[in-house]
DNA sequence: AAGGAGATCAACCGCCGTATT
DNA sequence: AAATACGGCGGTTGATCTCCT
């Protein structure tokens, strides 16, 4: 019954960090074999390990298409967007940043951003001002209130996109498989996600960006979201008035909580002299560039986001500190 | 220079969903 | 249908590094 015994628990494995030398077979052993079934590579790498910690040891640290170092500013927006639209699920975090690992990012949260948006009075895990703040958080408006009720509903819609996309993915993939290949699509016409409110020329986007198309589709949410900053934006200041429209809310909640927590942040480096003029100064740039986005698909569309508005690079880049 | 505190990050642990027998 | 292995995920730990006193 079931599968063969499972020998994990064999003793002698070893364990903790890893050696140069067992790096380095590991690596010889996948780039010869591929991995395979990472239960037997152990042995058959010659690796006192078992299969779960090789895994492990590859998929975040030996893989050759790991990026590492710094995160940069883009990296750090799209983590604390995705982090408010999906929470802690890390790998679906990680497919929004090319290169990056899941374990690497839930690090990097726990090390830098959780802590620094607690430091600007925003909750880490809601991103609405925190309630005992005081200050600019106790001035909440009523739309971030409004805006707050909203939010469980919004995660939970674009959690449940995501899964359909992924699934949909997978089936696709199996048809894929059983069945010859099609033709070569057309450039833009007939390829629109079932699920996504995304339109093609705007995942197509990605696929040009120098990523394949998997993981151009697979980034698209993350477009869905700096649109949503835009239309937040407008419904904020009557410039729509679709309450009902998702990831319009949850966007609302979050350039609140920025502007709200920027606010708060500036007013405590005044009265506090041990806040250093530059890291007010970076504060000043990364709060200032999530408006530039903001406004930057704003200036393009009030409504949406165009395809001139994405490719434009200077919208990912940070912007000079205008406060 | 030494020691303590805090920060960082690689790695482990335990759980869960899926695949396999 | 049930039992079991496998792979993946998120939470946590602990060794190491860096900074401060």
């Amino acid at each position: 019954m079931g599968r063969t015994p499972c020998c994990e628990k064999e003793a002698g494995l070893k364990k903790g960090p890893w050696t140069p030398e067992e790096d380095q077979k590991l690596l010889a052993f996948i780039e010869q074999h591929g991995h395979g079934c990472w239960r037997s590579l152990p042995a058959k790498a010659g690796l006192r390990r078992c299969g779960k910690s090789c895994r492990l040891r590859w998929t975040n640290y030996l893989r050759p298409d790991i990026k590492r170092g710094k995160f940069t500013l883009q990296e750090e927006q799209t983590i604390i967007q995705l982090h408010a639209l999906l929470g802690n699920r890390w790998s679906a975090i990680a497919t929004h940043l090319p290169k990056r690992t899941d374990n690497e990012i839930k690090n990097y949260w726990n090390t830098h951003l959780k802590k620094r948006l607690a430091k600007m009075g925003i909750d880490p895990v809601t991103h609405k001002p925190r309630a005992d703040a005081g200050g600019a958080g106790a001035a909440a408006s009523g739309a971030r209130y409004r805006a707050a009720a909203h939010l469980s509903h919004t995660a939970q819609w674009e959690s449940a996109r995501l899964e359909a996309e992924a699934r949909l993915a997978r089936e696709a993939k199996l048809r894929a498989l059983a069945s010859p290949p099609p033709p070569p699509a057309p450039a833009a016409s007939g390829l629109e996600s079932p699920t996504s409110t995304l339109s093609f020329s705007e995942s197509a986007l990605f696929a040009g960006a120098g990523h394949d198309d998997a993981l151009g589709a697979a980034r698209a949410p993350a477009v869905l979201t700096l649109r949503s900053y835009g239309e937040a934006f407008g419904e904020q200041h009557n410039f729509g008035d679709d309450a009902d429209a998702p990831g319009g809310f949850l966007a609302g909640v979050l350039l609140d909580c920025a502007v709200a927590g920027a606010e708060q942040r500036f007013a405590a480096a005044s009265a506090d002299a041990s806040v250093g003029e530059q890291q007010q100064e970076e504060d000043k740039g990364y709060w200032s560039s999530i408006l530039n986005m903001v406004n930057s698909s704003m200036s393009s569309s009030s409504s949406s986001l165009t395809s001139e508005a994405v490719t434009d690079p200077a919208m990912y880049l940070p912007a000079a500190a205008e406060f």
